[in-house]
Order: C-alpha cells, then structure tokens, then sequence
DNA sequence: AACTGGTTTATTGTATGCAGTATGGCAGAG
DNA sequence: CTCTGCCATACTGCATACAATAAACCAGTT
C-alpha cells in the first residue's frame, strides 16, 4: 500500500516507522504473494522508483530479505527473489523442526499461568474454526499457537529464528498445497497438555510427530498453483 | 581487465571483496578481541573516519553485525556492541546445541567418504596438538572439527547458522575461560566414529553430552577476564 | 531550587551523483 | 556458421549532501 507516500500524509510525525522498514515489509508481502516470484531480479533503481522512495531504503530492505531467506544476493550481480528448491525447503524444515522441539521442551520446563491460559485460549479458538470450516482463518490460529509456545520457552532469540523460518516455510509451501487442516490442529491439545503438565520428554516428542507429520502433509498434497 | 591498481593500499584486482566485508570483518574482530567492548556505541561517521571509507559500507556492515548478534540497533538512536548477559548466552547455547545434535545426525546418515576422512584427519591433528600442549591451536581445531560436521550435513544453511551462533559463543566466553581442552577433544572421537558408522541415535546423544559438558566447563572456569 | 519551555547539537535516515564492473550485442576472422 | 574481441549499456558499490529527529542544554519562571 502506501504507493506514494507524499509529503505530509507519511504515517506518523512521532512513532513512524522507517521507510526501510515499510519497503522491506512491502517486498516482502509481494515475495510472499507470488507478486515477485522466484527468480525474478530485484532491480534497486526500478523498485526504488516505483515505491517512490530513493535507492538506500530499498538497498538496505534487500539486505534484509537476503537474511531472512527471500533473497540471493550475488556481490556486484545484483539480488533475485530466492529460488525454493525442494532441497532448501527440506533444509528449512530441518531447521525449525530442531528449535521447535528445543521451544517445546523449554516450554514444558518454564512454563507459566500465563503461558498456558494463552495456549489453551489459542486451542479453543482453533478448535471453533474446525468446527466452522473457517480454513483460511485456521492458519492464523497455527502461527499463533507455534507462536505462543516459542514465547513460553523464554529465548527471545529462538522466537525470532523461528519466527522468521515459519515465514519461510509459508512462503515454500505456499504455492503447493493449503496446509493446517483439522488434523493437524487435532496434535496441538496434546502437545498443550504435555506442557501444561511439564512433561519435557513428551512435549519434545509429540512436537517432532506433529512436525514430521505435517510435513508429510505437506508433500503428499497435489499442487494447487496460484 | 584494467590492470591499473593506481590505489596501492586497495588490495583488489578482479577479486576484491566490497568495502562492506571488510569493514564487516574489521569490526567484528575489534569487537571479538574486546577492542570494542560491549555497550560501546558505533557511531556511523566517527568509525567511517576511522577507516577511511564512507557511511554507506559502515552502515550496511553494522546491519550485518546485527543479525550475527554483536550489535544491537535502536531505530533512530543508533548501534551499540551488544551486552552479553549470562541469559543471553544460554540461550544462545540452547539454539546451537539443538542445531548441532540435528547436525551430527545427518551427518551420520548422509556422510561420505570424504566427509569421514576431514573428520579424522582434523582429529588426528587435534590429538597432536593435545599432546604438545598447543592449546591455542586446539581452539582452531575445536571449531574446524564441528565445522566439518555441519559439513557432512550437507545443510547449507545450517552450517551457517552454526558458524554464526559458534563464533558468537566463542565471543561471549572468550572474556571468561580458555576453552577446548583436552578432556573436551577426547570427546570428538567417540562422536566421528558414531557418525563414521551411521549410528544417528548415538551421534545425537553423544553430541548433546558433548555440549553440556562443554557449556559446564566454561561455566565452572573462574574468570580469566583481559 | 526545581520545573517547563524553547533551542542547539549530534547522529541517523534519505536522496543523489559518480565511478567501476559485469553483461549483452555486434563486427570481423576463421 | 561459430568463435573471439571490442564496445555500449545497465547496474551495483561507494561517496557525499541534505533533512529529520532525539537527546542535551540553557534560560526563564514559579
């Protein structure tokens, strides 16, 4: 949005955010959309021209999404979106896979009051969404819940890595198959519950099941390009 | 090809890395060798004064020394050394012992030959050098052994999440005990030989012993601080 | 003396300009 | 027709200039 941020109508006088901040997010969202797909040569001059801001934000936006997975960089080549390879989207689930299971079990250990109202708060809302048949909406509650338990383990620093790997995952399997079905959200009680209860050992295990399985879920749908 | 190095300090040719590496590189080892101590502010002008180059490289390495972890940014206040909290650093520890047992894993289920040999050639140099009490090049040792694991993974993109969280940990220690000793060498070849015979089960186990041994070893060192 | 208000200053955020390099096309030779 | 070398072009890397903002400072008032 925010195609031509003129003059005076710029966000905030007070809070604004930087205008690299806002064009990565933009890039991103395009990335993530199919809008820019892979491949596709990320020209700073000509993006910077049509957001209507000058080479640096975007620069600098670029660098960013390199870190973040979406972009390859190739020094004095220029950037491209990144290409998803089934090699790297395998690689990327290796990944997320060992810190959620670190995230679960962490969990399990430091859990608090707060920690398990929020994952139960998150479980009924998802548990109503199957009921309604609200798919799109499901998939909120499944980042939410991924999310929440990541928050209970306590590493801010894993939060962000997994974070940012969901994103990823996301984007990768996007244009395969439309993911977090009943199924899957039916492991999530179990998985709340070894952490409500503290079961460190179970919590990893059911978080690597859930994940292996919804892996395999993933893979074994027939693509439904955009 | 312009043969015409007019600039004799530019060490460049046709392969000259950017001035953003460099600057990179040069940073992170004043802040590695505590020449930056933590908490330091980096002011952008003063250190591109410092270093004969312009903003703009010392900019985008400051951006890059952010997401290895030895900065932190505030928007619109400016970059500092980051603080290595105790918190801090066992989190850090907790994300790449989980990488590295995912690591020595795959390693076990997808080595090759080569990768083999590496192992036990860095191994049989390590012993060498516990043996002539070279402990300074052991720690180069330490470090290149997990790398060829990560290696043997065959994950590109966590070797280098590895590489970065090692030398992060390294950092964060460094002011505190001298490390990789020779009880922790006598450790690794239990781990290749599990990884030479494909036992995954073991390799994982032995990795996650081999950390937390490693972690309380550095933990029990009295401070040794420069 | 403490507090509020404006003012100054240091530093980041953004824009633009310039130079060097990689790439693609074209011409000429084999 | 294919290959090799030159040349035009486009783009990045780096430098510099300008604008905006947050912190520090100082003065005036209560």
């Amino acid at each position: 949005m925010t195609a031509t941020p003129a003059a005076g109508d710029n966000l905030l006088g007070h809070r604004h955010r930087t205008l690299e901040a806002l064009v990565c997010d933009e890039l991103r969202n395009r990335i993530v959309s199919g809008v820019l797909p892979p491949g596709l040569r990320l020209v700073e001059s000509t993006l910077a021209e049509e957001l209507a801001v000058s080479r640096a934000p975007v620069r600098e936006a670029i660098r960013q999404l390199e870190h973040e997975g979406f972009v390859t960089i190739s020094p004095r080549r220029g950037a491209a979106v990144a290409e998803l390879s089934a090699e790297a989207a395998l690689d990327c689930y290796e990944i997320r896979s060992a810190l959620e299971v670190v995230a679960a079990k962490r969990a399990a250990q430091r859990r608090t009051p707060a920690d398990v109202a929020r994952l139960r708060q998150i479980l009924a809302m998802g548990n109503e969404l199957v009921a309604a048949g609200r798919w799109a909406d499901l998939v909120k509650a499944n980042t939410d819940f991924h999310e929440a338990i990541a928050d209970a383990a306590g590493n801010a620093e894993l939060t962000a890595l997994l974070a940012q790997y969901s994103r990823r995952i996301t984007w990768i399997f996007s244009r395969t198959a439309v993911h977090a079905g009943a199924d899957a959200w039916a492991e999530h009680a179990a998985m709340a519950t070894a952490i409500e209860q503290g079961d460190q050992a179970r919590a990893e295990e059911l978080t690597l099941q859930h994940l292996s399985r919804s892996q395999a879920r993933f893979e074994s749908r027939p693509s439904t390009a955009p």
